[in-house]
DNA sequence: ATAAAACCTCTAGTAACTAGAGATGCAAGT
DNA sequence: ACTTGCATCTCTAGTTACTAGAGGTTTTAT
């Protein structure tokens, strides 16, 4: 009646996270240290596998190992209320926005730029000009 | 006749690039080393200020150090044609248009997930289900 | 038995700065 | 002349989240 046991490469074929990156993990405490085989090599249990999804799945949408930290410990409180989990979400939804809108106003700044160079030389280039006037 | 001299705190004051980053970008390349005062100060003349006007536009439009080098480079040969500068802004465009595509598909997903969460305990709570099951 | 694949540790590199320590330089006030 | 205080200097290390590589051991398959 033992628990099943992945190894390191298992375990990256299950999640879709590289093999380093599931040992960086290890280091930096975002996910606990596995037990070793007797020739030393990690060895997983399947509440690994469950947590290195969460973390996998909050890195896909952007939080940051900070956030994620976060979440991780909010989910383990079962009986908690998910305020918190909550507030982080929201937090990280409000700085997707804003980077949003600050790229589409690059997007709008790099498109008058293009569409003002007619081509020729560097000399008469308006992005060339833009560059180097500014604001 | 001689030229006017800044000290690095008057060129960051009049670029607004912060004196550490000025530095920096010395010793990266981006910016020729100053010559030196009595004292061992640097002392920049009104070509490093242009170049760091240049600079500080360029690192705003979120172009990377590499691009910048490039777009230096092209800048200076003033006879050249445009069309690399085009190429690169061109690039750059694409670039950030693709990332505003991702982050609006991360907003989506945000969304929906704190839509699903009514309150309540973590255990019943959407957000950190749609992070443990993902996908 | 041997060869290949997977695993191990450790160090260093990425981008573009930012922060800090500890030592001078310089201008102004007493 | 002296002191105060800000600006500047160099140098090292830290940030984020990994990724790459060297060089060695273990496991697995033939």
């Amino acid at each position: 009646m033992r628990q099943q046991c992945y190894r390191i490469g298992e375990l990256a074929k299950r999640t879709g996270v590289g093999v380093p990156t599931i040992r960086y993990y290890g280091e930096v405490g975002l996910l606990p240290e596995a037990g070793r085989g007797p020739g030393g090599q990690r060895l997983y249990e399947s509440s690994h596998l469950r947590r290195l999804m969460f973390i996998r799945h909050c890195r896909k949408l952007g939080f940051s190992q900070e956030d994620v930290r976060a979440l991780l410990s909010h989910a383990n409180q079962t009986n908690a209320s998910c305020k918190q989990v909550d507030r982080l979400a929201r937090r990280h939804l409000k700085n997707v926005r804003e980077k949003i809108a600050a790229l589409q106003a690059l997007e709008q700044a790099l498109e008058d730029m293009i569409d003002g160079c007619q081509g020729g030389s560097v000399e008469e280039c308006q992005i060339v000009g833009a560059l180097t006037v500014g604001e």
